[in-house]
DNA sequence: ACCTGAACACCGTTCAAGT
DNA sequence: ACCTGAACACCGTTCAAGT
């Protein structure tokens, strides 16, 4: 009754050109280049080509080479975001709950080490950086900062400033993972290993003072 | 009398093609673009243009633009660590040392962003990495080993296993120097802030078990 | 041994032109 | 409005040829 738009409800969506949504397929076909192959590899070229698609359709939807790179990293932070709020979730809002945050994170990098490279790597130049990126990004920091928050309230880690505390804990785990995905630690165990011990000292480090 | 080459002692050495140390040269050259341009305007065309030598020269004494890039990370791990050592020696060995390694890490980076991410950023192929720039990060990674075990042994820090506890406060420095050469810790202020924040919660966590 | 010059197979980006 | 095709000014890399 409430029917979407009226012409040909069963069929995939005409091939007036080529795509229904061409913006979104670009996007997919790039963050997939960018998962296989690396940023560096990306070529315009080929995500078009790859879609059966012009070299020039592309520019129809992003400025340039930057803003697809710039769509890809806020993409990445949503991911990122959703993926260290569901470890908080998942795991009860307290210590243990922080704890999980902190290596999914690093699993969430490890994972997609193109991609994280991406939204940290300087591929994107600073004056590209849109509102809706760093807007993005933002966001997934204000997690940290919650979830920092809510301990202090419970009595959980010291009162100083909690987003003192989340860019603390933020350059911890960013680190970690950087040199994760470097290959610094990449040898079996090593990885685990920092994980761990850097727990254990924030734990430490951050306790509440009774 | 024990002169060195006999030829034309007072006058530059002879023009007979370009250069005397093309090599040095080539790679002083990309350094000078990577650090006033960025690694991804680095174009081997430009750095041969700029010293007066045609675009093919560069492969007589680099395999291709990853070597160098390579070479330039190399570059960087060995200025590096001269940084740091510094830093230890010139501060006394003792905590304060410890903590002026830490902020002259974060110096370094912040003072030489783009040579820092060619060290890091994933521009070089894991492929590339050669026995030459392992060594040369570990040497770097190694003053820091040393600084924690002679702190050990003065009682100054807990007795992990000292690699253990390098690699965690590497993380940590290398965390914050990737955030704010990536602008995410760049507001005035800001940097200092979690530095010295770091810096108090790492004195905290890794204070020797009395 | 060290460098040149031309050539090859690629890029990102622009723009008139098509539907 | 959305896409094509040709064109432009660039790349990295190779290789015969010069000195």
């Amino acid at each position: 009754m409430v029917g979407s738009s009226p012409s040909r409800p069963k069929k995939k969506p005409v091939e007036r050109y080529h795509h229904g949504d061409l913006r979104r397929a670009l996007l997919d076909e790039a963050l997939r280049t960018i998962q296989a192959h690396g940023a560096n590899h990306l070529t315009l070229r080929a995500v078009g080509g790859r879609l059966g698609v012009s070299r020039s359709a592309l520019y129809r939807h992003f400025a340039d080479k930057q803003a697809l790179l710039a769509a890809a990293a806020c993409e990445g932070f949503r991911m990122l975001r959703q993926a260290v709020a569901d470890a908080w979730e998942h795991n009860g809002h307290g210590r243990t709950g922080f704890e999980a945050m902190a290596k999914s994170y690093v699993q969430f990098a490890v994972a997609h080490p193109s991609h994280y490279r991406v939204m940290f790597g300087g591929f994107i130049e600073s004056a590209t950086k849109d509102e809706d990126l760093m807007g993005e990004a933002r966001a997934a920091f204000q997690v940290l900062v919650d979830a920092i928050v809510d301990q202090q309230n419970n009595g959980l880690i010291r009162r100083d400033d909690p987003v003192l505390i989340a860019r603390f804990t933020w350059a911890l785990v960013h680190g970690i993972s950087m040199l994760v995905i470097d290959g610094q630690l990449r040898e079996t165990g090593q990885r685990e290993a920092v994980e761990q011990y850097a727990i254990e000292r924030i734990r430490t480090s951050l306790a509440a003072v009774v």
